[in-house]
DNA sequence: TATATAGGCGTAGTTACCTCA
DNA sequence: CCTGAGGTAACTACGCCTATA
């Protein structure tokens, strides 16, 4: 199946060409809003299996990553989280539930209301990489991912916009951050890609208006050009007479003949068809015409 | 088999903090 | 140094889906 993965705005949304006037896919990234929350699960593995495999696939010159890192984490990477925190990745006390610091949260914290505070307290201080005395007062630090941290992330972003729970902490270990940390993170994600691809939607459907309203305008003074046409005596000199259409009342195909006198006879068009007569059909130029066909978006290709 | 409930995960909206001009 | 704007991590509230009793 083509889902359009919007991957940095990966906007499906494939503007006019000369060839595909009429395909106009306004593809809202279908991946951004699945009809299930489990349905977007993809396969496991996805990862590299260390984060500088990944990296290198990211920076193929791993030098000026590294340098790129080591200029940006001269200031305290406030992400790293305390050993202690690694430990528990480690031993995966988190994965039985990797939304401790979720179930602060909505309705879960109505549902798991009993969680140890202890453990909450334990969890906002590692998430914040200091050290309990140091946050004493309740108030959340916020925490900035490094640069390589987030290059990993957008990665992943790629990849899947969203993940399973295996994939998650995975992720979260190799970049030594909580699973919830790394939940949050493509949550936001996703959220920022909606919003840029909501903003490039309204840009183009504003573009779609305008050409509409042009193209209006056009066939506008068109039409009153063709009235003033038609009032004009010296259009009536030059036009010729009503067109005698002759209709096959078999397959109903209109014959122009290609003398006035002589209309094309269907029994030369149609040897079967002869109890039928022919319709004829006198076309007024100014009768209301026919449905014009819908040509959707027609106007976002404005003439040159 | 139908139903209630719990749990997990998603989104939208908001808050709080950080960075920078 | 102060300040406002913008970016973003984290939170809140709620809806939907699935598993299970």
């Amino acid at each position: 199946m083509m889902v359009g993965k919007d991957q940095d705005l990966g906007l499906s949304l494939s503007l006019s060409s000369s060839q595909n006037h009429h395909l106009l896919q306004l593809n809202l990234s279908p991946s951004l809003v699945p009809s299930s929350a489990n349905q977007c699960y993809s396969p496991s593995g996805i990862f590299p299996r260390t984060k500088q495999a990944l990296l290198s696939l990211i920076y193929p010159n791993t030098e000026s990553l590294r340098a790129e890192t080591r200029s940006f984490l001269k200031g305290i990477d406030v992400n790293r989280l305390p050993s202690t925190v690694d430990c528990e990745e480690e031993a995966g006390v988190s994965s039985p539930n990797s939304t401790i610091s979720s179930s602060l949260s909505g309705k879960r914290s109505e549902r798991e209301g009993n969680n140890n505070g202890d453990e909450l307290e334990i969890e906002r201080a590692s998430s914040h990489g200091i050290s309990d005395e140091e946050d004493g007062d309740t108030s959340r630090k916020k925490l900035r991912l490094s640069k390589d941290q987030s290059a990993i992330l957008e990665e992943c972003f790629k990849e899947h916009n969203t993940l399973n729970p295996k994939q998650k902490l995975a992720l979260a270990k190799q970049l030594g951050l909580r699973p919830r940390q790394v939940e949050v993170w493509f949550q936001n994600r996703r959220a920022r890609t909606k919003l840029k691809q909501t903003e490039v939607d309204c840009e183009f459907l504003k573009r779609c208006c305008e050409n509409l309203t042009e193209e209006n305008r056009r066939l506008q003074k068109e039409v009153q050009e063709l009235r003033a046409l038609k009032l004009s005596p010296q259009f009536y000199m030059q036009m010729n007479p009503p067109t005698t259409l002759t209709m096959c009342p078999s397959c109903e195909r209109v014959g122009v003949p290609q003398n006035a006198s002589s209309a094309v006879d269907p029994r030369s068009h149609h040897q079967l068809v002869q109890s039928r007569q022919p319709r004829h059909i006198t076309i007024n130029p100014w009768a209301p015409s026919a449905p014009i066909p819908h040509r959707p978006f027609d106007a976002l290709h404005p003439r040159s």
